[in-house]
DNA sequence: AATCTTTATCGTAATATTGCAATATTAAAT
DNA sequence: ATTTAATATTGCAATATTACGATAAAGATT
């Protein structure tokens, strides 16, 4: 086999799945660190930030984006990437729903 | 090549992706979200709440437990398997962080 | 128009992940 | 001691990911 069963499970546990994997590589994780501490977000020189060769930095990008994460616009001949708010916000909410359920059911569990 | 470069990135970053990485499918989430749902964390029942297979489920287990996000611990014959709220809280730290930076940064974005 | 710069895509090799049948392990129950 | 029940491990096939050299595409510069 190899491939997921996506169909198996609900909307909300596969969007959540596909932004944390999206996020489960270091690179995509300096990526997004990357263009946070940058004040524009003209950023042509990722690639220099990384220890990756150019295409796959852009393969990276490219599934950051995909999974809604980051988005690029076209800048002359450049592309801006910025991040897009509303994936980390998603994420925020997630985890701190999860966090306060978990403290709530700690007295009943090991 | 195929392997991951995690010697070149931090170890906050791999540490982060690490996290993700065992979050980005969907069979995990729905283990994390059923561990939170039960009442009590004895938990032999995780195999008949997902379609799959019980060695496929014992594998996910695994990855979650060797990524920190859960804990097992040994109850008789069977497993009590419970949320590691450490981890998630990690994860709900660094996502509001990042939602804060991003909300500073708009102004001068795209 | 020719060239440079920047980013994307193709092709491909190495490795990792997903899923399960078969089997092993371990503790409880008979 | 056998059997039962619950979970883990092994082995393997199908597929996905990671990384990069080579090349393409498209706008900027000369």
């Amino acid at each position: 086999m190899g491939a997921t069963k996506t169909d198996h499970f609900t909307g909300k546990q596969n969007a959540i799945a596909t932004l944390a994997k999206a996020l489960g590589h270091p690179a995509r994780i300096a990526i997004i660190e990357y263009l946070l501490k940058v004040d524009t977000c003209i950023c042509g020189d990722i690639v220099n930030e990384l220890p990756l060769a150019q295409p796959t930095v852009s393969q990276h990008l490219k599934e950051l984006k995909n999974a809604g994460l980051i988005k690029g616009e076209i800048e002359g001949n450049s592309i801006c990437y910025c991040i897009d708010e509303k994936a980390f916000q998603k994420l925020q909410t997630y985890f701190t729903n999860i966090s306060t359920k978990a403290e709530n059911k700690r007295s009943n569990c090991c």
